[in-house]
DNA sequence: TGCGAAACTGGCCGGGTGGCCAGGACAAGG
DNA sequence: CCTTGTCCTGGCCACCCGGCCAGTTTCGCA
């Protein structure tokens, strides 16, 4: 395999809007360079469209919480994140409860699935 | 505002790869009706690198252990999980921990972080 | 200066969780 | 026939979790 490093990026498109993906089509069918993927191509890189799931303004979590939901998705223990955040284990369990009735949740691991689900975190 | 949607699509860049980011930035700063986006500024269209994390071939789970980690990410407990499954508890935490060892996880809740993180499912 | 919000701590307790032991049924393949 | 793998079940037990009660400090804002 050549090195072509400096011909032809692939880009695909997977956008839902039909005309933003339409547009971008056509202004990038004309740049040198650069090549839309045939459908089924492997690309060097994707566009996709604005994650729409970002936006319920936050839900309001307190920079406290958002650590202990930082370290909840990674798996750690009240323990755990009381140790690693120099706080007593019931404080965590404080700021558990506030997470699981802000985002709803019935438990912990609820809890980081939704947030995931909304953009809160990113795991 | 004047809504000018026939000008100027925002395409924010987010590629791991600096060299590739650099030629796209190259290679679109130069179309007309097109723009990057400013660093944290709102963009209609987001460039991503190719998603790597798609292949660890699946890490081999059952059937049975994929029905119970979908029911965990829905933040059932172990008692709704095998009343939903019609099997008895003692089963469900066999299954979880199986689950828990494959995925190399310290609880349900890491599991399930594991699981989204490597595709095996959507959350 | 008083008042609320946020962060933090404590004890208590019922129920959930995870690790360990043991076993059985049933199909596929040596 | 016997082994292997998957699925299923039981009991036991230490620990963790989440919900409840109570309290403290610190901060910014009216």
């Amino acid at each position: 395999m050549s090195e072509d490093k400096t011909h032809e990026i692939v880009l695909a498109l997977e956008i839902d809007d039909p005309a933003l993906a339409d547009r971008l089509a056509m202004l990038l069918g004309g740049v040198a360079g650069l090549r839309l993927a045939a459908p089924g191509e492997q690309a060097s890189a994707v566009i996709v469209g604005r994650d729409p799931r970002v936006m319920p303004d936050d839900i309001a979590l307190t920079q406290r919480e958002l650590d202990v939901l930082a370290l909840m998705a990674e798996g750690a223990s009240n323990k755990m994140i009381a140790r690693r955040l120099g706080i007593s284990v019931h404080t965590v369990k404080f700021h558990v409860g506030s997470l699981l009735d802000k985002l709803d949740a019935t438990g912990r691991t609820d809890a980081v699935a939704h947030a995931a689900r909304r953009g809160v975190i990113e795991l």
